[in-house]
Order: C-alpha cells, then sequence, then structure tokens
DNA sequence: ATAAATGTTAAGAA
DNA sequence: CTTCTTAACATTTA
C-alpha cells in the first residue's frame, strides 16, 4: 500500500472520523499514544508517503514503510495494531507501520510543493532540483522523496518505461525537454495510478513492472538493482535507451 | 518453503 | 568527520 496515491486514498477512507473525538487509544507503539485520548481528529492530509492526522493538541504522523496497513471498523483479528484509535463510531486499525508525532507546525517542516499529488505540486522547482543533479540516474531522481515525495518503485519503473529510458541513464544526458517530460508523466501516472487503485485495477495496467515480456517489442524485460538506492528495476533493453 | 518485495532509518564500518 | 554499507523492522505473495 505505501505509494503516495495510496496514501491519499486512505486519508479519505479516514476522513469519516473528521471532527470527533478519540473515545480510547490501544496498540504496541512505543509513541506516547495515550496522549490522543479525548483528542478531536481535525484534519487529516498528506505528504507523499506520509500520512499526517491534525488532533487538537497534536500532530501524527504515519508512515506503513514497505508492508504497513490500515482498517478501518474491521480489525486484522490475529494481528495486534501498532495503534488503534476508538471514535465512538469509527475505529481506526494501523499495522506494521511507523508513528511520530510532530514537533511544531507541518507547515515549517514539509513542502508541500514536492509532493506530486499535492493542489501545490511545483514542476519548475522539481525542474531546478533535478538539474541540479546532472551526475544522478533516473532511477534514484524518481525514487528522491524531495523531488517527487510520494513516488515508490512500482511508479519509478513504470514512468521509465513509458519515457522509454532506461532507469540508468544519467540527468545530464537527458535534454531540458525529456526533463519537463519525465516531470509531466511522472505526475500523471500517479494521477493514473491513484484512480486505478481506487477501482481495485492497479495491476492490470503495470506495463513493466514485474512482466516478463515487454508488450512494446515483446522481448525480454530485464530485472536488475539499478542505483544508488539499490532498488529493482524492471526495464526493456531494447526499447528503453 | 523460501525469497522477494510498494520503504526508511540508524548503527556500524571504512 | 564524512560517506558508504548493513541490519533492522514486519507482512504478503509468488
Amino acid at each position: 500500500m505505501p505509494e503516495g496515491p495510496s496514501l491519499l486514498i486512505a486519508a479519505e477512507e479516514l476522513s469519516t472520523a473528521l471532527g470527533k473525538r478519540v473515545r480510547a487509544v490501544s496498540g504496541n507503539s512505543t509513541q506516547p499514544i495515550e496522549t490522543l485520548k479525548t483528542q478531536q481528529l481535525l484534519e487529516i492530509g498528506t505528504h507523499g508517503k506520509h500520512l499526517l492526522l491534525f488532533f487538537s493538541n497534536a500532530t501524527l504522523k504515519i508512515h506503513f514503510l514497505m508492508f504497513g496497513s490500515y482498517r478501518v471498523n474491521e480489525p486484522k483479528g490475529n494481528r495486534t495494531p501498532r495503534l488503534a484509535l476508538d471514535f465512538a463510531k469509527v475505529q481506526f486499525y494501523f499495522y506494521a507501520c511507523s508513528l511520530q508525532f510532530l514537533e511544531g507546525d507541518a507547515n515549517d517542516l514539509y513542502d508541500w510543493r514536492e509532493d506530486v499529488l499535492s493542489p501545490a505540486w511545483d514542476e519548475d522547482l522539481a525542474l531546478q532540483k533535478i538539474s541540479a543533479l546532472p551526475n544522478e540516474m533516473i532511477c534514484d531522481i524518481l525514487m528522491n522523496q524531495h523531488i517527487f515525495a510520494g513516488v515508490g518503485n512500482i511508479i519509478k519503473n513504470e514512468v521509465q518505461f513509458r519515457m522509454l529510458l532506461p532507469p540508468q541513464k544519467n540527468v545530464k544526458e537527458l535534454s531540458q525537454a525529456l526533463r519537463i517530460k519525465l516531470i509531466r508523466i511522472t505526475h500523471d501516472y500517479c494521477w493514473n495510478f491513484y484512480y486505478w487503485k481506487k477501482q481495485f485495477q492497479l495491476k492490470k495496467h503495470w506495463q513493466i513492472m514485474r512482466k516478463k515480456v515487454c508488450p512494446r517489442c515483446n522481448g525480454p524485460v530485464t530485472r536488475k538493482v539499478t542505483g544508488y538506492l539499490k532498488r529493482l528495476s524492471h526495464y526493456c533493453k531494447r526499447c528503453q535507451k
């Protein structure tokens, strides 16, 4: 569940508890979650892969890492949640996630312009940041949460394929026009991801991720760990040049 | 059944 | 003091 668009969907699902007060708290978190008791949920936000719950007197940041999950009203029977919030008529359950209380104002901690799914998304800023890193590979640039907050490995691979560029290509090898195209395709793909995921049709639209055969040339798909970040890339050596 | 995978951080090593 | 590597965490799917 952890790429940016999924977080947006989570925020929507959880919005049923907006304005409600926490009646009971439990969970195996080591954070001071008890302090949430009696607090009112005022707002829900996201930044990239972070889910932000704004309470009357605290802001909780939830990161689902690789395996985190959540449920509304229906807990996973056999598992202890990291955090369970009981809002009387609505219950949230968060599993296998990282919890942290934000110190201070979220607006001072986050630059919303770097969140691909935010209304504040700023493609000119992204272009500046990319161009400042000429020696970085595309696969690392795409996963950089300070440039494309919310992009994960699936989005990375699909964007690389749609660009017909190999993951190892350096930024300096891309023209200005291609850099802009990269930014726009990433933004578009993130929104497609969001709509497909809502319809439970995300995997159906994967073109290269975990594929064996390139849908374009029917050649073999290469699987290789790439970049500084050492994440798995799926790509077609014939089509992505 | 074993491994790999939608991710990040912190400790340890160089 | 940096910079790089490794381990840790935790769950589902192939």
